[in-house]
DNA sequence: GTGGTCTAGACCACT
DNA sequence: GTGGTCTAGACCACG
């Protein structure tokens, strides 16, 4: 449940991400009651107001939704899911490619690159 | 010349990224001499003092030396600049990954999208 | 009946306001009994302790009377309705004439667009 | 320059709004540098972090931009300003055409009353 | 000097 | 108990 953070980035930037992630696993499944802000503060060891921060900027993404005095809950919109799902993957993917290609690692290079990355990740799990 | 700043990343580090690029990529070959501070500043619209931090820091690394009173110089040590290459190519890849994963892609996936990727740039190439 | 809640509002205000209008309208006559804070919290989606505190404050202004063991009702003084309506209608006016006021609208622009706006109103029920 | 605040309103929604009244009314022109946060928090009598969340959301409207280092100013795009004008006016005048008729004014009851007010504003002035 | 973020702790409306 | 707001004061990156 601790997550590692980057010092040169928001914290709530780093908690919705984190967040995000876990919908998408399905570890928090859309309609879903998200714990309390203090009891995430407490979990993340994080000072309230930055979870509360984070669920601010979710809330505006349309991603989790506030019932008054009820608590906070995933949408239930499985299409935003999977939207959600979509731009980080592609904003994943334009980034490691841009920033190859910038290093001057050419098409062939950067899938070769991959490939043979996640073979070993593959050694690893077996 | 411009560089698209991400606003949540402090601006020196985003410096030492697209200095180190132009390193790498040729642009800047080991042994240059590198433009003043104060013209790099001007290039890129951004404060001196900003720049000056970026260099300290490339300092720091051992990518970029002073020799007093002639300027600053790209290090003369190709191996440095290979390692350089690899650990930002190594970061890319990894923080790739591991998001991806995150994400819930299978290795096969990954492989398939960056693959896809990579034809559709070619296209855009051609 | 459901009301559309305004969130930076505190709910009992807009429940107090919502029943002020009832009255006026004559959906509520003087003396009537109002449904019990059970009824009226199940009918708005609303939580029992947040209709009480409603009554509690429209009792305050003597718009709401309670009879012990037989329920609430309507003050019968139908001066004191007459005085609420003025007051929310001067009140509905100072806001507006103000507002309109401060954004640069002259008094002939008001009394213009206000026209103007019922006419449109007019057409629609038509 | 001091705000009457509404208890029952976050007071940054309520700064928000004297904002835009003074970019409408043209004391604050498009292009111009907004005073600091801090200023503007001494000035006001609010906290500093109060003042810095109104700017946050006036700048996700698009009214506001920040160059880093440097302060704040009013966005340069005069149909934006027009834009906010425009639904400020229409918001105002919603609200209190809406309300009058839940109060059982009918048009022409309505007409007649900012008739008559702005015609007391009128003489006040003379 | 500027804005941006974070912590700490408080009060309020609502369930 | 929940979330929403506000105050107070700190540190950081940037100019």
């Amino acid at each position: 449940m601790a997550i590692e953070f980057d010092n040169n980035l928001p914290i709530y930037l780093q908690v919705m991400d984190y967040i995000k992630k876990q919908i998408i696993a399905g570890h928090l499944k859309p309609g879903d009651k998200i714990i309390s802000v203090r009891e995430m503060a407490a979990e993340l060891q994080i000072n309230p107001n930055t979870i509360q921060r984070t669920f601010q900027e979710l809330e505006r993404e349309l991603i989790v939704e506030t019932r008054r005095g009820l608590g906070r809950y995933v949408t239930s919109e499985e299409t935003k899911i999977m939207e959600i799902k979509k731009d980080m993957a592609s904003n994943l993917l334009d980034h490691f490619i841009q920033g190859m290609q910038e290093l001057g690692f050419d098409n062939v290079d950067i899938v070769k690159i991959v490939a043979h990355a996640v073979n070993e990740s593959n050694d690893e799990q077996e």
